[in-house]
DNA sequence: CTGAAAGCGCTAACAG
DNA sequence: CTGTTAGCGCTTTCAG
């Protein structure tokens, strides 16, 4: 079933039905209606490898993470997905993973696809040459970055305001009497960097000369984690609170503790679902991904629509406080 | 830079050029060369829509499941995408979320980029009228169940055989001396009846008369779950094991049961982060996403290879032993 | 082994 | 308002 099937069928040419289709041009509501009614009566649907030649388009954005299976990025992929849906563009998805190879490639396998835009999530792409590559890329389309940035033509960033967050949490934390608190980070992403700045902000707020000497980078995962504060414990390192750049940190943190009776303030990062489950129930800082996946959307929406858009959002994260908060 | 520019730049017809692209014809071994090195330097990459106006395809495969943001189905999508790429498919994602309405409506937003296989993750339809629609469907493309099947021709089911693995946890807690085994569960999708009867299977085997009165079923949720055992309890309903279709049920029952000082063995499903998280560590049935998911891929490509495949596989679901295990 | 040319199905001037 | 027609960039006969 063709163009030409249902323009035959109906008795007009094929410029109006691709009329009727695009809703470009007047065509008599008589003719239109009958054009419809083929076209629904035969189930028409254009080709759209056709249609993606003539319009350069296929109504396709791709979306780029390390990885899925990560709760983070899962939700966000999630969302983007819906977002994008309601308003009929396909989603595309490539991971990168956590390899030291040239993460451009992963770009390039999207690119080949003649995508209209390039959602990155977080920040898979950390080599300078990767810079490059999206100063010429984005002269073709738009990138939008979520939690993460570059500084680039035609690059637009949405990002949850962690470094406050963060430096709120250790805030608060020293009003509850905590002078020692720890803070347990895996990455230097961008968001990670915020989070350490924000650490380091609410330190030195209250003792002005402090060093952040509680500050203890550990792989994302829950063994690593484990191992590392056992080794603290051992060590008798004083710490009578715990900041995290991910929920799972603390989590990990949380168990250790628990099994040496030991309790005090816990707060994770990016309140995941683990963050419920935990005993206690985990205190966590949320990012505000379904916020900021949707302005993602939006942002899309505004630049095909040729609308100026803002290059850089910040939104404000949100400290969820559960039983782990209190903790004493 | 189209086909033409650069057969112009070697001084051969396009044909020549796509020749070589395409690995089809005999190509004399010097222009071949020559050709080859002209897309190098010039960096050409053919347009996908031209290229998938002529081959009707543009190397993508639908994926669908109802949630991503959900463990289960991140993880199986994160696998799923790895496995595509390294044989150079792009994956293009939809979710159905867990609404009421027609869900075939997801499948035809995939179907109207022309995908070349569909693989349905988990139980994402449920209404007969589906059923009709894959039958269609598989006439144009192959269809790939994981966890999941329908009787119908081009459908292939790659399964964990849940049942079995149910009912030897059962018999083990059996042999461990519970008598009082609660099942909860949250859906009866393909999966959700494997692992009821599994567990119905596991009680008879040793109550031959015994029904099956320790069912429940209880919404996926941590919340609702919480809310059921606090209930159960209350009611002095007596059970001295538990097992779950999901780990997030077995999580939130063992949180319960810690604040009541009550401990007994408790079983999850998914093996899902949660379970290492969860205090003690939950013991799990590990549905072997990793093999399902490289065996998708693998019946994949040897479809596009015209090679025969089984219809349906089954695979040994694995149980992952914890702490939760031995609790007393 | 190579080139000419006819599609693939649709969009978008352009002309009526 | 509608039809004719020339692309879009690539694949693939069919000749040579």
């Amino acid at each position: 079933m063709t163009i030409y099937d249902v323009a035959k069928e109906c008795g007009v040419s094929i410029a109006t039905v691709s009329r009727v289709l695009n809703g470009s041009g007047r065509v008599s509501s008589k003719t239109k209606e009958k054009v419809l009614a083929v076209m629904k009566k035969q189930n028409y649907q254009p080709n759209p490898f056709a249609r993606g030649l003539g319009l350069d388009s296929m109504k396709m954005i791709g979306v780029i993470c390390t990885d899925v299976s990560d709760a983070f990025y899962a939700k966000a992929v999630s969302l983007i997905e819906e977002y994008s849906r309601q308003i009929d563009w396909n989603v595309l998805l490539t991971c990168t993973g956590h390899g030291k190879e040239e993460k451009y490639k992963f770009v390039e396998f999207l690119l080949n696809k003649h995508i209209d835009a390039l959602i990155i999530i977080g920040t898979p792409f950390v080599h300078k040459k990767d810079l490059y590559h999206f100063e010429k890329l984005g002269s073709r389309i738009p990138i939008i970055m979520i939690n993460s940035y570059m500084e680039l033509p035609n690059v637009y960033g949405i990002i949850c305001d962690e470094a406050a967050a963060v430096q709120d949490a250790v805030d608060k934390l020293q009003q509850q009497g905590c002078n020692s608190i720890a803070y347990f980070y895996d990455s230097l992403t961008y968001s990670g960097r915020q989070k350490l700045t924000g650490y380091r902000a609410g330190i030195k707020k209250y003792h002005l000369n402090a060093k952040c000497e509680l500050e203890y980078k550990v792989e994302k995962s829950f063994e690593q984690m484990n191992t590392l504060i056992k080794k603290l414990l051992a060590e008798k390192v004083f710490f009578d609170a715990l900041v995290t750049s991910e929920d799972i940190l603390a989590i990990a943190a949380q168990k250790i503790l628990l099994q040496e009776n030991r309790t005090m303030p816990i707060i994770g990062c990016n309140n995941s679902i683990l963050a419920q489950c935990s005993t206690p129930a985990l205190s966590s800082i949320d990012n505000r991904l379904d916020i900021l996946c949707k302005a993602a959307i939006e942002v899309l929406t505004k630049l095909m629509n040729n609308e100026t858009v803002p290059t850089k959002m910040l939104f404000t994260a949100n400290l969820v406080e559960r039983e782990s908060f209190q903790a004493k």
